[in-house]
RNA sequence: GGAGGGAUGGGUGAGUGGCUGAAACCAGUAGUUUGCUAAACUGCCGUACGGGUGACUGUACCGGGGGUUCGAAUCCCCCUCCCUCCGCCA
């Protein structure tokens, strides 16, 4: 969420900025300055009733040593009153409290001044694209390539599971390691610390990557011990550094993880989402850091390199898009999808989203660090992004590189599959 | 799952009702000394939210939440986590 000191010194600009993400902020700000306002007053006056009472209890304790015991029992009596007028004032405090940040959730992240205007996928700005157009002789579409090779079974999936579940089978499973160990390795090479984190994570974990309360709907909840499956290993990652104050010699920390992802995608499912589309349980690799505001949008340069890096060794046909307000998240500031050709469905899919979310998620994840010689922490910036998510990719090297022969794997992950062709 | 023992600042670890936001030591940091390094000595060294231009100052926090008391790190209750033993088990 955002800070209450960044809303209240930027407020007209936070109103303005947020109108780009079509979020109408005027009406909740006004409500937080006033809840603040109000909190401060309530505040001030219970801490002055409270020293008054430190004061009168030290008061008390030197009677006693002093034995003047006939005058403690007026002074005590002066406690109860004090007493009473404290413990109101703070249950006010406490209610003023949780309306304040019930009212802060609501406001999702400012989005930087480079993202365009915009309502949805259609208004997203094409900043590079490269890669060979393949052009085929076949173009049957993955599902089918996957039926012909024997290499996922989504009946078997649905079976054991349910539909969004598949298994995958022989060269099919092989690929599928291939891609997460190349993945990992390029990511170690860039410099990141890789990490296997956790599979499922508690509420406070879901608060504070923004996952929860707002997308409670979309991730599997184990409600016996209340604890959710992840949607992306960002979740557990980033949470690594909840309540955290790093050193800022320590910055930027750079993380990679593979992890299994679970989403529910209540309400998503219609057109395109065949085959390996759009799935309940997916493969991904996700590289995370957490840096200095000064350098956050420079690593974000990095980033978005490194995902263009792997696709390119991967050769296929991609794109960068710069997200409009209408379609970034909710917590994002400024988001960068990548997408391939997909060549039989002739369609772009998204395979990779890379985000800053400057102090949003770091402020709920009390995620500071501190300058040598400064007193004061300041919040960090947190950044992430998917290199790779798995099932489009591989939707898109089977249409992509299917021939006559069979399917030809990527030079670059054959010494990972241990074959060059699906056949 | 059963029985017992624990949780204090970056670390080790004192502290069983007021003089403790918290000893001491280590680490860190600034300085003095010193041919350099090391050593020694001295100062500083938690977080959050208020008030003040500022020096500074108020309040809260000793795993979390409640309670007792004029006053709680210290006493009581609940929860979480860690350790030991037993049971179960990949």
């Amino acid at each position: 969420m955002l800070t209450l000191k960044f809303i209240q010194d930027n407020k007209a600009d936070v109103i303005k900025r947020l109108k780009t993400k079509r979020f109408d902020a005027a009406s909740i700000i006004d409500t937080i300055i006033s809840l603040d306002d109000n909190r401060k007053q309530t505040q001030a006056q219970a801490e002055t009733l409270e020293a008054e009472m430190n004061t009168l209890s030290k008061e008390i304790g030197l009677l006693f040593k002093a034995g003047k015991t006939d005058e403690v029992s007026a002074s005590k009596a002066k406690t109860v009153e004090l007493k009473e007028r404290i413990k109101d004032l703070n249950t006010q405090l406490e209610d003023i409290n949780r309306q304040l940040t019930a009212q802060l959730v609501l406001i999702p992240n400012v989005p930087h001044s480079t993202v365009p205007e915009g309502k949805g996928a259609d208004d997203n700005v094409l900043v590079r694209e490269g890669g060979v157009m393949p052009t085929l002789t076949n173009d049957l579409p993955h599902w089918d390539l996957i039926k012909k090779y024997d290499l996922i079974d989504f009946e078997l999936g649905t079976k054991i599971t349910g539909a969004g579940f598949p298994v995958y089978k022989g060269k099919g499973a092989r690929l599928q390691r291939a891609l997460i160990n190349f993945f990992l390795d390029e990511a170690n090479n860039a410099g990141y610390n890789e990490v296997l984190p956790p599979l499922l994570v508690n509420e406070e974990s879901g608060f504070g990557t923004g996952q929860l309360p707002d997308k409670e709907g979309q991730m599997y909840h184990a409600t016996a011990d209340n604890l959710y499956l992840i949607p992306t290993a960002e979740v557990p990652v980033t949470n690594l550094y909840r309540d955290v104050i790093l050193k800022g010699s320590e910055l930027p920390v750079r993380n990679c993880a593979y992890s299994a992802c679970f989403r529910r995608e209540a309400g998503s499912w219609g057109a395109d989402v065949r085959g390996l589309n759009r799935l309940h349980q997916f493969d991904k690799v996700e590289i995370v850091q957490v840096a200095h505001p000064d350098q956050s949008y420079a690593i974000l340069d990095t980033m978005v390199a490194h995902v263009q890096s792997l696709i390119e060794k991967l050769e296929l046909p991609w794109r960068i898009l710069r997200l409009c307000g209408g379609d970034m998240s909710f917590t994002s500031a400024l988001t960068f999808d990548f997408e391939v050709y997909s060549a039989a469905q002739k369609r772009w899919l998204e395979v990779s989203s890379v985000s800053n979310f400057e102090t949003y998620q770091a402020n709920r994840l009390k995620l500071r660090f501190k300058d040598d010689g400064d007193k004061k922490t300041q919040l960090a910036h947190t950044l992430n992004g998917s290199a790779l998510a798995l099932p489009r990719i591989v939707a898109a090297i089977l249409e992509n590189n299917q021939t006559a022969e069979g399917i030809r794997i990527p030079k670059v992950l054959v010494p990972y599959t241990g074959f060059d062709i699906i056949n």
